[in-house]
DNA sequence: CTTGATATACATTCACGGATGTATGTATAA
DNA sequence: TTATACATACATCCGTGAATGTATATCAAG
């Protein structure tokens, strides 16, 4: 066999990448191999090395992949919030697209679960990942913190502090979800969460 | 050098234990050998090996013995909860002993972000890990359910959802903190995330 | 209370596989 | 013709685990 179109290339370099979430969530990041995913996509270990150079370089380009399909899919709803309702509903389908998309779901498991972030590795992937933090820590204080959604809090609400409330919520369900224990429904669990949340923020006369 | 009592046998043992934590901490534990936990306790790998069969031995007691540690430190404050005021005050009281104990965070930090949690690993270790996650849910759902505490709360919440948004809203913040993007005090935000939620889930009329 | 046997708590050594990375070969697209 | 997109082959290293060595604590017999 031999060279191939640049389409193809392309294709291959893109089946790396899918094999290689495939295979890290499974079996963890450290234990599988490039042999692992060169045999998982029928080539041999030469072809994954000529797209990546080592192993973090295909961790970082993995990781940036699979956070822009994360973004088209999911970050969209977060862009344009003007109210809460809005906010509840990007939140709920936030957990849909992870509870239903399984590429994302997959992704999210990897990160949660299968990766081990010590210092070394990260110099690769740190760019992204700080990205993928702040920014929508960010944006979720700038939606509270927005006059007709802050407006509706009780005076003694700090945006700030509820975003940190409302982040660690989201956080945390998901990790529960994906570790499934105890068994739980992503998108209802959001939804709960984030009424009585909101119960407890809103003025006593408002309703949510 | 040779043999050593049974005290000092022990004592090895443990210190085998914690230099284990610090370095799977530090580095990953994939990325630890034998051979540095030895070096960094002034020993052999012959010495950890003697002790420890292997790796995921090596892992399963290490996990027993720093949740056995937890538990004394923080289960204790979780067994006789009568009270709304209680159970805050065990909450903020496990997130301030994972913020100022030292070991107790390196743990938490470990589990959160060092470890790769493939199946195969897990026969070792899988027990250990069912109870302390199913454990304290139960037990938080008991809680939420008896008498004088499910009392106070608007007739719509149901006390096993509330528990998920509890588990996830710690989990989550005890992640982000670990995490330390955003930086947060994880007893402050999780006294306010407790009383925002509980806020939300309290009869109108009732107050904290 | 001593003494010898044995189990213990390590140190040292060795053999092995397996993952990595690189060098080289090769057929084809450009 | 040349750069590309791989396959193949090779050298190297590193972690593992087992085997062996060894000095001493422990304990039972005398």
């Amino acid at each position: 066999m031999a060279r191939k179109t640049k389409e193809d290339a392309q294709a291959t370099r893109e089946s790396v990448l899918i094999a290689a979430l495939d295979l890290f969530s499974e079996k963890g990041y450290s234990r599988t191999t490039f042999s692992d995913i060169a045999k998982k996509i029928g080539m041999t270990r030469g072809a994954v090395y000529w797209h990546f150079d080592d192993k973090p370089v295909l961790l970082a380009a993995m990781v940036d992949y699979f956070c822009t399909l994360r973004e088209e899919r999911v970050e969209q709803h977060f862009s344009e919030i003007h109210s809460l309702e809005e906010l509840r509903e990007a939140f709920v389908e936030h957990a849909r697209a992870v509870a239903e998309d399984k590429r994302l779901k997959k992704f999210e498991f990897f990160m949660a679960f299968q990766m081990e972030w010590s210092e070394e590795l990260l110099t690769e992937t740190h760019k992204i990942l700080d990205k993928i933090r702040k920014d929508p820590f960010e944006k979720l204080v700038a939606v509270l913190s927005s006059p007709p959604i802050a407006g509706r809090f009780r005076k003694d609400i700090d945006p700030e502090k509820l975003a940190v409330t409302l982040a660690g919520l989201w956080v945390g369900l998901c990790k529960i979800y994906l570790g499934s224990c105890p068994k739980i429904d992503l998108a209802s669990a959001a939804a709960d969460g984030f009424d009585c949340m909101m119960k407890g923020a809103l003025k006593k006369e408002a309703t949510l």
